[in-house]
DNA sequence: CTATCTGTTCTGAC
DNA sequence: TGTCAGAACAGATA
């Protein structure tokens, strides 16, 4: 799926479209994506929009809330008929009609407007879930937020002694360690940490610790700011692709030269834990 | 055509 | 309990 970059994207975008409107109809087009009865989110209005880890929560009037997680490939694109005209077919951006064969569920809102579920591995889903039980997922399955003050050494030095033999890489995309890092990002972190992706844990010193939440924070932002990264499926609330691929520096680089240049090396693939890792052999150790 | 790749995470075997 | 392959699925790419 979308890492953190891309779904905060999305709940920002999400944010400013739906809040405030009532849901109307909800047409369930891939049953396996669909956990829960639609009866219990119709006629209610949309109070907020949350993002914890990986997951996106439409938080309802009557206390029960949508739960989306998007996987490898899901996506939430609004369309409302000003974007709908304004849209036409201009430029590629426009993905396609909706609903199309990816399609798993159509939200539509009291003023028309609609959301679209789209997901064309069919990994991802959307679960009815009353507050209590969204509470519960948000505080027990994952762990700190990147930029929340419980991300930092002291507690990352912690657990890691949990699992002293575990690779840095694993560790670091582990969601009940911190929250949100997937493959792309704990990629880019790790070069600008200077850490080897297969250092184990144990090894790492308080010093590089911090540069690691340092990183994080700088590599999660700076995706945030472009837009998140689109690779194949990763589109916005409004369906325009993201711009971070232009800044990567070392995910799905291989063979090109070092982005900092003064050590000529090429930046190196692997697999780490059966994921596809990307690094300089010269910079990182 | 075959093999391998893909932004995620859960499960079951050892 | 830790680790790892495989599964869920649908493509694109070499």
């Amino acid at each position: 799926m979308p890492e953190l970059p891309e779904v905060e994207t999305i709940k920002r975008g999400l944010s400013t479209k739906i809040i405030s409107k009532i849901i109307t109809d909800v047409e369930v087009l891939y049953p396996k994506s669909f956990w829960g009865k639609k009866e219990v989110v119709l006629n209610q209005k949309v109070l907020d929009v949350k993002r914890r880890a990986k997951v996106i929560a439409i938080i309802l009037k009557n206390g029960y809330s949508l739960l989306f997680h998007l996987k490898m490939t899901g996506q939430l694109i609004y369309r409302d008929q000003t974007s709908q005209i304004a849209g036409g077919h201009p430029s590629d951006d426009w993905y396609t009609d909706l609903p199309n064969k990816t399609t798993a569920i159509v939200f539509t809102f009291n003023d028309q407007s609609k959301l679209f579920f789209n997901d064309m591995r069919k990994f991802g889903w959307c679960k009815v879930l009353p507050q209590k039980e969204l509470e519960e997922v948000f505080e027990n399955d994952y762990g700190p937020e990147p930029f929340s003050k419980d991300f930092n050494a002291s507690y990352l030095q912690k657990i890691a002694k949990k699992t002293p033999n575990k690779k840095i890489k694993q560790f670091l995309t582990d969601q009940k360690n911190v929250a949100g890092i997937g493959n792309i990002y704990v990629d880019e972190l790790l070069y600008d940490a200077k850490i080897l992706p297969t250092r184990k844990v144990l090894e790492v010193t308080d010093i590089e610790w911090r540069g690691i939440v340092e990183s994080a924070k700088k590599v999660l932002e700076l995706g945030i700011k472009y837009g998140g990264t689109t690779d194949s499926d990763y589109l916005n609330v409004e369906g325009k692709k993201g711009e971070m691929q232009n800044y990567l520096k070392v995910y799905r680089q291989t063979g090109k030269s070092c982005p900092k240049g003064e050590c000529k090396a090429k930046i190196t693939r692997t697999v780490v834990g059966g994921r596809g890792t990307h690094y300089c052999p010269a910079c990182q150790k």
